[in-house]
DNA sequence: AGGATGCTTCGGTTAGGATCGAAGTATGAA
DNA sequence: TTCATACTTCGATCCTAACCGAAGCATCCT
């Protein structure tokens, strides 16, 4: 038949296990060498250098030298999201690991997406933020509202430089592990950056997973409460 | 790293060519038997029959036993969003075919995505909407306001009997030609089949594209006017 | 019953690609 | 310069899975 765009060679590149997880590893957001992405697919440095080539040609990673490191990112943060509904879909199908491994609840709780915050507290926090009428939603999409844009000044994020930028203030991003949407965008990776910085949380050493410190945990709970 | 759910499956699914087509052709929206897959894919019976048990293993696909034939489906229209999805990043990747084929023009212009209408048609379609106030939008998200809904009945559809189904009335669904919003969900679907009913429009016998008559065409310029 | 059609299962072949060892290139350090 | 580190390229191996011919079921028609 042959119509339309080829699916089946982005199906291919994400279809070998090696490859998924150097993809899987870079949705932590983190820029990775070949060498660090070769341990995450559980592979030799040779065969993820070929990996990585094919998936750079595929337009779905972006590299870049430094000395003699090479990192490697997403290429851009809709490979992240288009990952994530993958992941989404994959769940929703039962394309589960065989054995859930020990860092799964850990992830389910708060993981990083990319750059902003995925997981059970990432969902909460978007629904607290439409609870309190700071973000209007009509389905899957999203928007700041007047009186959102004070209450996120206060918190010490600023809103308007944000604006200035080219990527969308709002995104939705579907959550694999709850099935429910969360709060991607500029919005997103700047209230992510913001618990950061506050020492609110921290990245997991070798993991995607999201570290509440017990206070950053009690201070995030309280801002945004759980709807009903 | 083994976090999440296993993408590399679906990849894999999605990954090999012949799958691919049979994939392709099943967004068309009708049930097709083993031996119709196979000529879409390319492919012998024998080796149809054992991807189409892998899609079926993997949940992608339904099939239903009529007779001595076996129809198959996509499992459901998450499945069809998933792909059209697939094929708008692949087509914003560069993925696409070597040579785009003598269809190619009619598809972009009006084609089924799954069961609603895609293409330039499409995407005209829910602008019209949206610009007559018929639809809210914010982001993604779609609802159909109160005015939209008179309007519709006047075109012939039973608004009232959609919103009983458990299918959300209105979803957005990314147009990889267009590379814009189209209008989905249960009201998508019914009006694609009203302009069917009326005869503006047929479906090409061996793909995707929707034909329209010159005289449907007229009117359904007129009904849905361009936006600037 | 007998024959035709639609599809699946079995068996064997083949090709593509994932893999790694070894060698080659680039950058940095001593 | 010499050595070490990071990465790529080459070459060869090996394994999976796509593929089809042939045979086996199931259903329908006459």
């Amino acid at each position: 038949m042959k119509e339309g765009p080829d699916i089946a060679q982005i199906g291919a590149l994400i279809g070998d296990p090696a490859r998924a997880n150097m993809l899987t590893a870079l949705m932590g957001g983190k820029a990775l060498t070949a060498t660090e992405l070769a341990a995450a697919g559980g592979i030799t440095v040779q065969t993820a250098s070929t990996h990585l080539a094919k998936l750079e040609a595929g337009n779905l990673l972006a590299q870049r030298k430094q000395g003699r490191h090479r990192y490697f990112t997403l290429a851009d943060d809709s490979v992240g999201k288009f990952l994530e509904s993958i992941m989404g879909f994959a769940a929703g199908r039962g394309h589960l690991r065989h054995k859930p491994g020990p860092k799964e609840p850990a992830l389910r709780k708060a993981r990083i997406c990319y750059d902003h915050l995925a997981g059970d507290y990432g969902v909460r926090m978007l629904d607290s933020l439409i609870a309190r009428g700071a973000i209007d939603s009509i389905g899957d999409g999203l928007a700041l509202t007047e009186s959102g844009e004070t209450a996120l000044k206060d918190i010490g994020i600023d809103v308007h430089a944000l604006k200035s930028s080219r990527r969308p203030l709002c995104r939705s991003c579907l959550d694999w592990s709850e099935r429910r949407a969360h709060l991607a965008g500029s919005l997103g990776k700047a209230l992510l950056s913001n618990f950061l910085e506050k020492g609110w949380a921290r990245r997991a050493a070798e993991s995607r997973s999201v570290v509440f410190s017990p206070e950053g945990e009690r201070q995030f709970l309280a801002l945004f409460p759980a709807t009903k």
